[in-house]
DNA sequence: ATTAGCACTATTCATTAATGAGTGCTAATA
DNA sequence: TATTAGCACTCATTAATGAATAGTGCTAAT
């Protein structure tokens, strides 16, 4: 059995790092053993549980260097350590890129892709319940940010003297409607042409586009268009301009407090104010947009006080062609990393794939 | 001193029934202590605190009464008496039927007007958002029923060969979309002469009515258009299909988990599941809508048994023409009824007169 | 019909002691 | 030099105890 010691600290040896091959080892276990159990392990325990021989008071020394790292802390002496953030950020780090999805998992998901024509957000909604229901924490996900997403048709409609319904469908399936008050009593036809003219210029272009080249458009085709569109292109401008904030669905908030890291007064109370701003969350959502793959927030991680008790899972989906919204969820932070990480990206895959065969193009 | 008691007691004896009117008194005590302090009063603290001279002694005869006619049950002995679902009731029905609403909640409350051409559905969810800040319980609020609804607009907007998107508007200013799936490949052009049939034949028509009807226009009609509109009426009965479930904004249901009365394991689990499932509470809502003014269900009034230790007060909310929605609060039997059911009331007003500016007749 | 008085009951709270899981340190060992 | 055994120590948890408290129920007196 000392070979086996030696062997695996010999393996320890070869490079010049906080950890040596036996610590991580260990570290590694102690993490895993309290995302089991949701309390710390002791050394005698962790000593018959681990793979090879080591006495607890080994045990005892090397989780003593891991605290003295930062990878462990103690509430109070003869409390057993428990993982920090920064215990976390190694563990995840530390596993491979890829884990596999079980089965089961998938077959749960698999309603996700079962959606003839229902609207985006029925999707969205439907995959955020199923992944809470999965998962057992709370999770959200972003409609699609509507600057992206490009032109499919634009509406324009006369409700009355002064008010004008415009109805938005984007490439991603996405229909926004809000009103536009106007002072001149435009007819349905002549709002009719509008339309006509706005989507025969604007068709493809993401909606950051035409905001920015609206103005464009009127300066340089003033001559090709007679005054009457000059008119157009205006309303044009106040239809395309962006009021409407980004939404959020959450589902399974509930579920947290439940959860036994959660049952702090003070930690109860941050948790209901992040769910009921949504600001902090829809921030770290918008953020998680910016790159492909998962991404993963631990902890203090995360620029929001309200938050840092959670980890939060987030994955961006797509269509064909842009980055539309993210998807996530928000648990503690020993969470079952392997599971929610491979939970979380085959969901933002499967609603990707859905998204994008709804798509229009 | 014997005078007022004898006084109170002559009251009391005019008419035949359950209780006289010293009991009522006692038990409107009793509740609008628990509904204070969340906690039950006991017979001595009572008797100082209820308005006119009587022994504890007393009391706790009234008391016993009480608890023998089911208004007041025990948990045990030498615990204090709790009010029951008969009590409140009781309670709810002996109060004026309209409380007035204080100028502080009006204040909160003002935002949801201040709304110039945003979506219905965003009325709403400031509206659910604001009353669950104000009420500190769950608040949900259905979206308005597409089957009542009349028929502003509808386009159809060809997406490739095989699909097309379908926007419905309402005279109460949702807009709906959704695909639908067809054999032959038609132009936008005839889907416009089609969509200008349809407007014409059906704006201002129920979508009930326009369902039921579109068979019957293709029957009586048939000589009136050509073959290419028989085509379009198919179509049409397409695109009214009715095939989304009704819709439902939820906030503040952590609120409910935090309340000392849902502290056991059993009744967290049956709020999760019912706010998970939703459909309770949707049907719940949905039967508010029958009839005009709040509506209150107290514990097992309801027919949901996860819900039985809730309470749900509801109102409808309409435009000029018809009620669309409801809007409620869900909290515990034991909350400040006056207080919930004013500001149920006045929220549904605000968001009946708000949509109804916002409708489009 | 009301009330005072008293016995009785159950909860709550603080105290205590026993238990046990855990660490830290030191000296022995390989 | 790294590992381990052994022991002292700490602190949380638990159960048991008892006192205090808030409440009821009943009976007899008013």
């Amino acid at each position: 059995m000392k070979i086996k010691v030696k062997g695996i600290e010999n393996q320890g040896a070869r490079g010049k790092m906080d950890l040596n091959e036996r610590s991580m080892i260990v570290l590694k276990s102690i993490i895993e053993n309290y995302i089991q159990n949701s309390e710390p392990i002791g050394s005698r325990t962790l000593s018959k549980s681990i793979g090879f021989k080591l006495s607890p008071a080994t045990i005892r020394n090397i989780m003593s260097d891991l605290a003295e790292s930062g990878f462990l802390i103690q509430t109070h002496t003869s409390a057993g350590r428990v993982p920090t953030d920064k215990a976390y950020r190694f563990y995840v780090d530390s596993l491979s890129k890829k884990p596999a999805v079980p089965e089961q998992i998938k077959q749960k998901l698999s309603p996700v892709s079962n959606v003839q024509g229902t609207p985006v957000e029925h999707i969205l909604s439907k995959a955020v319940h199923l992944l809470a229901e999965l998962t057992k924490f709370a999770c959200v996900v972003s409609t699609p940010k509507q600057s992206v997403s490009r032109l499919q048709r634009i509406e324009l409609i006369k409700i009355n003297e002064d008010r004008i319904l415009v109805i938005l469908v984007t490439k991603a399936g996405v229909v926004r409607d809000k009103i536009i008050f106007v002072k001149e009593n435009h007819s349905q036809e002549f709002l009719n042409s509008v339309t006509s003219f706005l989507n025969e210029e604007f068709k493809n272009h993401s909606m950051q586009e035409i905001r920015e080249g609206i103005h464009q458009s009127i300066v340089s085709d003033r001559h090709r268009y007679h005054d009457l569109l000059a008119h157009a292109v205006r309303l044009g401008k106040k239809a395309f301009e962006l009021n409407q904030p980004g939404e959020m669905f959450i589902e399974g908030q509930m579920n947290l407090l439940l959860d036994s890291h959660f049952h702090e007064q003070s930690s109860v109370r941050s948790l209901i104010d992040a769910f009921e701003q949504k600001t902090a969350i829809m921030k770290i959502l918008d953020d998680s947009m910016k790159n492909k793959g998962v991404h993963i927030y631990i902890g203090i991680e995360n620029d929001y006080e309200h938050l840092h008790r959670c980890s939060l899972i987030t994955a961006s989906y797509r269509n064909k062609q842009n980055v539309l919204g993210s998807i996530g969820v928000v648990g503690p932070t020993s969470m079952d990393y392997k599971r929610i990480i491979s939970t979380v990206d085959y969901t933002a895959k499967m609603l990707s794939k859905t998204i994008s065969e709804q798509s229009y193009d």
